[in-house]
DNA sequence: CAGTGAGCGAGCTTCCGCTTGACTT
C-alpha cells in the first residue's frame, strides 16, 4: 500500500480551511473520511517534546521550570507540522483526551507557535462520525489544569529516575536504573520468589470415593463424592478407611440450587494481554504488536485503552449480530463500568471495527487474536447463563465425616455459547461438573472403591508476564503503552529473567480401599516446573533490597496511587503542580543525600559457613562479572582469598554451603601435556578441557569434570585436533592469522577471530592469500557485541 | 564463545508515557 506523505498531499490541495492533528495516523485515516473535503486531518505520532534528553531537564532551583526540547526523532514532522499550520486558517487539536493528550496538545501550541484565536480543542472517545462530528461543534479551550497535572508527573519521574539511578551507580553497580515503575515491577516479583523460597510444603490426604448408581434404565452410573475433611497423616487415613468397610453410605440430602453467571466486560489492554497469554500463549508484547495490525488495518478499535465503553453504534450492532444469529432471548444490552484504579478512558474499549465480521483476512495469529475480540465482544452483550448446582450430601453409618457430591447443569447457556474467559488458576478439585444421576434422599449407596491420596499445599504462583500486567494494573501503577515496555525494560536491566525451569520428581503415597482390602502404594509426580515465568535475578534482588531499606517511600506500593490522587488534584485545579512537586521533593531529596552519605556500597554478600577442611569462610555476592563464591577473607598481608563464579540456576539467596564448597573444586590441574597444563572446569557452555589455551568441550553423560583424568583429557584434545585438522583447508605461513575452514555450511575464511563467507561458486582451496584479503574487504565489518 | 574478581580513573550510564518505523544475516 502506498503511503501518502502530508508533504505530497500539499501538492494535490495546497491551502487547507481546517488542520486537525490526532495522535495516530491510523486514526487520521478514519477521522478524515467523516469529516469531508474542507478538512486535512494528519498525526503529531504522540509526543513531539519532552524534557532535555541529556542533562537533568528540570530548573529546580527556579520553581521545577521544565526544559523541554522537540524530540530528535520527531524533528522533521514538526518542521512539517508548522509549514501546514501556517498555510491553514483553524487548527484543531484533537489529541486524546486525557492528561497526556492535553499535554500534547498544549506542546503542539507551543511548539508550533500556535494563536489561541484560530486554534480550537476538540475530544472524542470514539471514532464515530456522530461522534467527530460533535466535537467539531462543541470545540474548548486547552484545559491548562490538566497540562499541568502531566507535567507533574513527567517532573516526579524523571526527578525520581535521574536522581536514584546514580545512587545505585556508586553504591552498587553503574548502569543501573530505578524508577517509580520499574522498581516497583520488580519488587513484586522478588517479594514473590521469596514467598516461594520461604514457603513450607505440607501434605494431607484427600479422601474421594466412587459410588455405584442404579439408574431406571437398569444401567449403572458413576458417582464421584469427596469428603468433607482432611488427614493428616497416612495412619489417621488408613483408620479412617477402616472405618469405611462395614459402613452404610446414605444420603442425606440432595440440594439443588440454580446459579447465574454473566459475562465479562469487552477487553481492554491488560484484559486482551491476559487472555491473548492463556488462551493463544501469546506473549505481552506479542499481543500488542498483532493488535496494532488490526488496528492500522482498520479491522478493530484503538488497542491501548482503559476503557470497558463501547459506542452505541457497537452495542447495536452487536445486538443485531445476536439476534440475526442466535435469536432474542440471547441477547441483553449491556454498558460496563470502568473500575480499575487511574484509568483516564480516553478511547473505547478494544472492539471489532465491523461487528458483523465475524471473520477477517490475515496471518493467523492475527485471524485467533480477532476472534478472541469478536467473541469476548458479542459475549459481553449477551444473556446471563443459568446453572443449576445440584449438592449430595452423603452420611456414613460409623463416623461423623460426610461425603459431598456435586454436579452443575447448563439449563440455558446464554453468552458461554460463544465465550468462556479462563482463569490463572488450574481447576484444583476434580469435582464432578455435568449431570449427577437421579438421586434422593434416604437412598442408600453402594460403593466401589475409595481412595485416600497424599496432596500437597501449593506454593505461590510465580509471575507471568500477563499476571504481572494484572497485577500492576490493580495497583494502579503503569498504562495501557507501557504494560509492555516495562516487562522488557527489567529484563533489559538485568533484574528480571523470563525461564522455563524444569520441576522435580515428588513420591507420595495413595491408599485404596477395594473389597475388603486397603492396599498402599507410593507413587511418583512432577512438581515446581515452570514455563515462561518471570525470576528475580541477584542482582534484581540485591538493589530490590537497597532501594527498599534507603527509598522506602517510593518502593511502596502505594506510591502511584497517592500521588495519582494529588495529579488529580492539580487537574481539578486544586493543587498548584510546582507546590506539589516541592513537597514531594524536600523529603526525597534528603533521602538521596542520606543514601550517597550514609550506604556502604552493597554486593549482596552472604556467609554461608566455613569450608570444614581449610577452617576459611564461604560467602557469595555479587561480583564485577556477576554472582561468585569466595572462599577465604582479604587480609593485610594474608592469603587471598579464591574466587569461583556459580553456575546458572544457582543464586546467591539460595545456594548452600555444600553446593558453593562444590565450586572450588574446579578448574581441577590434572597434569602437564607436551610441556602445558591441563585443566578442568565448567563454564557457560558445560564442561571443559583447557589447554594451550585452548577450550573442548567434555562429552556429554560420558565424562565427569569431577573425576575425569589425564588419560581421558588427552584423548579429548588429539580428538579435537584432528577434527580441526579436518576442518582446515588451507592456512598461510606469512600470515597464521588468516585460515580457511571447512565448516557446517562449507567453506569459510576466519580472520582475526571473525569469519567470512566465500562465494559458493569458488573453490576454496585455490584461493591465495591475496584472494581472501580482497573477500574479506568486500564483506561488511562484523558488527559489534549488540549493547544499548 | 567458556578465564577474570580492581589498579590511575576519563566519560558514560538513568526515568515514564505518547506514538510509529526499520540496519539484516
Amino acid at each position: 500500500m502506498h503511503k501518502i506523505l502530508n508533504t505530497e498531499r500539499k501538492t494535490i490541495r495546497y491551502m487547507y480551511e481546517n488542520l486537525v492533528i490526532v495522535e495516530s495516523p491510523a486514526k487520521a485515516k478514519t477521522i478524515e473520511k467523516f469529516l469531508g473535503k474542507d478538512f486535512f486531518v494528519t498525526s503529531s505520532m504522540g509526543h513531539i517534546r519532552d524534557l532535555e534528553k541529556k542533562d537533568f531537564g528540570i530548573d529546580i532551583q527556579n520553581n521545577f521550570t521544565p526544559k523541554y526540547e522537540i524530540t530528535s526523532d520527531k524533528k522533521k514532522l514538526v518542521t512539517e507540522l508548522k509549514k501546514l499550520a501556517k498555510d491553514s486558517k483553524v487548527i484543531w487539536l484533537a489529541s486524546d483526551e486525557d492528561r497526556e493528550g492535553e499535554a500534547i496538545s498544549w506542546h503542539l501550541q507551543e511548539t508550533l507557535g500556535l494563536d489561541p484565536k484560530t486554534t480550537k480543542r476538540i475530544v472524542f472517545h470514539e471514532i464515530t462520525k456522530e461522534a467527530i462530528l460533535n466535537a467539531v461543534q462543541n470545540p474548548r479551550p486547552l484545559d491548562l489544569n490538566l497540562v499541568n497535572a502531566q507535567q507533574a508527573r513527567r517532573v516526579l519521574d524523571r526527578i525520581v529516575g535521574f536522581e536514584v539511578s546514580p545512587v545505585l551507580w556508586k553504591k552498587v553497580k553503574p548502569s543501573l536504573s530505578a524508577g517509580r515503575v520499574q522498581s516497583v515491577a520488580v519488587r513484586l516479583i522478588v517479594e514473590r520468589e521469596r514467598e516461594i523460597i520461604g514457603f513450607t510444603t505440607t501434605s494431607a490426604f484427600r479422601v474421594s470415593a466412587s459410588f455405584l448408581v442404579p439408574e431406571k434404565d437398569g444401567k449403572i452410573t458413576e458417582l464421584k463424592a469427596e469428603l468433607n475433611r482432611r488427614f493428616d497423616t497416612k495412619e489417621e487415613a488408613n483408620a479412617f478407611l477402616e472405618k469405611c468397610k462395614n459402613a452404610e453410605f446414605q444420603i442425606s440430602e440432595v440440594v439443588k440450587k440454580p446459579a447465574r453467571r454473566s459475562p465479562a466486560p469487552p477487553f481492554i489492554t491488560s484484559t486482551l494481554q491476559q487472555e491473548a497469554s492463556r488462551k493463544l500463549g501469546f506473549s505481552v508484547s506479542q499481543t500488542m504488536s498483532i493488535a496494532q495490525k488490526l488496528y492500522e488495518s482498520g479491522k478493530v478499535t484503538y488497542m491501548r485503552t482503559d476503557s470497558v465503553n463501547l459506542s452505541g453504534l457497537a452495542i447495536d450492532a452487536a445486538k443485531q449480530m445476536i439476534i440475526k444469529t442466535m435469536g432474542e432471548k440471547y441477547h441483553q444490552v449491556r454498558q460496563f463500568k470502568t473500575k480499575s484504579k487511574g484509568a483516564q478512558e480516553a478511547h473505547e474499549a478494544i472492539r471489532p471495527a465491523y461487528m458483523d465480521q465475524e471473520e477477517i483476512s490475515g496471518t493467523n495469529q492475527e485471524k485467533k487474536l480477532y476472534d478472541l475480540i469478536w467473541k469476548r465482544t458479542i459475549a459481553s452483550q449477551m444473556a446471563e447463563a443459568e446453572l443449576e448446582k445440584t449438592t449430595v450430601t452423603i452420611d456414613i453409618s460409623t463416623v461423623p465425616e460426610k461425603f459431598v457430591a456435586t454436579g452443575e447443569v447448563l439449563i440455558f447457556d446464554g453468552f458461554l455459547r460463544v465465550y468462556i474467559e479462563s482463569s490463572d488458576d488450574e481447576d484444583q478439585n476434580g469435582g464432578q461438573k455435568g449431570l449427577l444421576p437421579a438421586l434422593s434422599a434416604k437412598q442408600i449407596l453402594r460403593w466401589d472403591k475409595i481412595h485416600a491420596t497424599e496432596r500437597f499445599t501449593q506454593k505461590p504462583p510465580r509471575y507471568t508476564e500477563a499476571s504481572l500486567v494484572k497485577k500492576l494494573e490493580e495497583q494502579g501503577i503503569g498504562r495501557p503503552s507501557t504494560y509492555a515496555p516495562i516487562i522488557t525494560t527489567v529484563q533489559n536491566r538485568g533484574y528480571v529473567v523470563k525461564e522455563d525451569r524444569p520441576g522435580t520428581e515428588r513420591e507420595f503415597t495413595e491408599l485404596i480401599l477395594s473389597g475388603q482390602k486397603i492396599s498402599s502404594k507410593v507413587k511418583t509426580e512432577q512438581t515446581g516446573a515452570e514455563k515462561s515465568k518471570l525470576f528475580p535475578t541477584d542482582i534484581g534482588m540485591v538493589v530490590n533490597d537497597f532501594l527498599v531499606k534507603y527509598f522506602d517511600l517510593i518502593m511502596d506500593y502505594n506510591f502511584t496511587a497517592k500521588v495519582e490522587k494529588e495529579f488529580d488534584e492539580i487537574a481539578e485545579g486544586e493543587l498548584v503542580w510546582n507546590d506539589m512537586i516541592q513537597s514531594f521533593y524536600t523529603p526525597f531529596h534528603s533521602k538521596v543525600e542520606n543514601a550517597l552519605n550514609e550506604a556502604e556500597r552493597t554486593n549482596g554478600v552472604r556467609v554461608l559457613g566455613t569450608d570444614p577442611t581449610s577452617g576459611l569462610e564461604i560467602s557469595v555476592k555479587i561480583g564485577r562479572f556477576g554472582p561468585l563464591a569466595q572462599l577465604g577473607e582479604v587480609t593485610e598481608g594474608g592469603e587471598k582469598p579464591q574466587f569461583a563464579s556459580l553456575r546458572s540456576g544457582q543464586h546467591i539467596e539460595t545456594i548452600t554451603l555444600e553446593d558453593a564448597l562444590e565450586l572450588f573444586k574446579l578448574p581441577r590441574n590434572l597434569g602437564e601435556y607436551e610441556g602445558k597444563t591441563v585443566t578442568v572446569a565448567i563454564g557457560r557452555f558445560g564442561p571443559y578441557v583447557r589447554h594451550d589455551s585452548k577450550f573442548i568441550s567434555l562429552e556429554k553423560n560420558v565424562d565427569d569434570p569431577y573425576s575425569i583424568e589425564l588419560t581421558r583429557a588427552i584423548e579429548l584434545i588429539e580428538g579435537k585436533r584432528e577434527k580441526d585438522a579436518n576442518a582446515l583447508i588451507k592456512a598461510f605461513e606469512e600470515n597464521p592469522e588468516l585460515k580457511i575452514l571447512n565448516g557446517r555450511w562449507g567453506p569459510y575464511i576466519v580472520y582475526k577471530k571473525n569469519n567470512y563467507k566465500i562465494p559458493k561458486t569458488t573453490d576454496a582451496a585455490q584461493l591465495s592469500l591475496d584472494d581472501c584479503m580482497t573477500l574479506i574487504d568486500k564483506q561488511p565489518a562484523p558488527k559489534k557485541s549488540r549493547k544499548k
